[in-house]
DNA sequence: CTCCGAAGATACACTCATTATGATTTCGGA
DNA sequence: TCCGAAATCATAATGAGTGTATCTTCGGAG
């Protein structure tokens, strides 16, 4: 059968997850990214090293960030079901206008991680590689959703991705994310 | 005085830098980048592993790839000094053209060399990482140079460093470089 | 209900990069 | 000749991440 409900195992394993990565957010916002041992985490959310490891192979820093899974399924869904008579570019700039630092409404709490993320470089490299390792997924859409398919699609996958990083440490975020595509849309009329 | 030439001291600290630095290009090429221990660098080039770490602070991958100090200086220069009547972008695209995978003519080592920084994806990422530490330097460069100076002329910058990379890893590197200045200079008309 | 196998969790030991420390050598210039 | 700075060195410590073998616990087959 498919669809019984978590059962316990499932249910625990996710406890772990939780405890593990709020530990992780408590600490990191406390004391700072650099300052918090993965040791630390670990006991802070009372399982071994190796259990952290076994739900976040990624290393300290997925405890925060996650990985880019729902991420880059996310992406490819809103190119792909985009509504009608939507351009590609309208589309993903829509859907990174609903993200991290660019959501107009987001709890204070999302608001202190994403300002830590900015803070500190070896976070920020870390989401930026979360984004940019969407782009074998996005170039695929974009090539099946355009019918064009050569370096252009990808160059193009490349600069939309790297919007998030740029824009994210501008004074308004959301603006520069506009003219980001503003200019996206200039070098690639017809997406 | 200021101009005599070397002296003992200088020329024996570029004796070690230089073994340091051959040895590791002749193991990673031997057994690859991840096969080897930085241990096994200073063994080989007959030094102490602090003497690795206090010549190259960058880390292991700084020993094929350097840190970037001349090329950012380099980078600065060429946009600076280009030729009357040479617009900002054929500048960069042709100072480019002069790196990495994209010179045609390089002796078969360094051939090598690319090849390896291309198939590694730390080397690569250490590559880029290189690339876009000139981001900084190249936006107040282009700035001047075209006395525009807000969120656009970063993303130029940002867009212009991140060819390399993905240029790098095409059939034909010079092609992909030429075909993403079309889109650059599409999108930056004027530059 | 019982029992077996797999999944989760654990402890432990290990490798490796990187940093810190303090001693020791070796030039260069006063 | 002698002093100070720079380069090198050995050594130890920290901290991330991996591998392995063991133990516990749940879920399903019988």
């Amino acid at each position: 059968m498919e669809r019984t409900e978590p059962g316990r195992r499932e249910r625990k394993k996710a406890a772990t997850r939780q405890a593990l990565s709020s530990a992780a957010r408590e600490l990191f916002l406390e004391r700072g990214f650099d300052n918090v041992t993965v040791a630390e985490i670990a006991d802070a959310a009372d399982t071994a090293v190796s259990t952290l490891f076994a739900h976040f192979p990624g290393g300290k820093e997925a405890l925060i960030l996650g990985h880019g899974d729902e991420r880059e399924a996310a992406l490819a869904a809103a190119v792909r079901d985009r509504a009608e008579g939507t351009s590609i570019l309208e589309a993903l700039r829509d859907f990174l206008a609903t993200r991290g630092p660019f959501d107009p409404n987001r709890d204070p709490q999302a608001r202190r991680v994403a300002d830590l993320v900015v803070a500190t470089p070896a976070l920020r490299a870390y989401a930026r590689t979360l984004w940019t390792g969407c782009e074998d997924a996005l170039t695929k859409v974009i090539a099946e959703e355009s019918g064009q398919d050569d370096f252009s699609v990808r160059l193009l996958a490349r600069y939309v991705l790297e919007v998030p990083d740029l824009a994210g440490v501008e004074a308004d975020p959301a603006a520069a994310l506009d003219a980001a595509f503003v200019f996206l849309r200039r070098g690639w009329p017809g997406f």
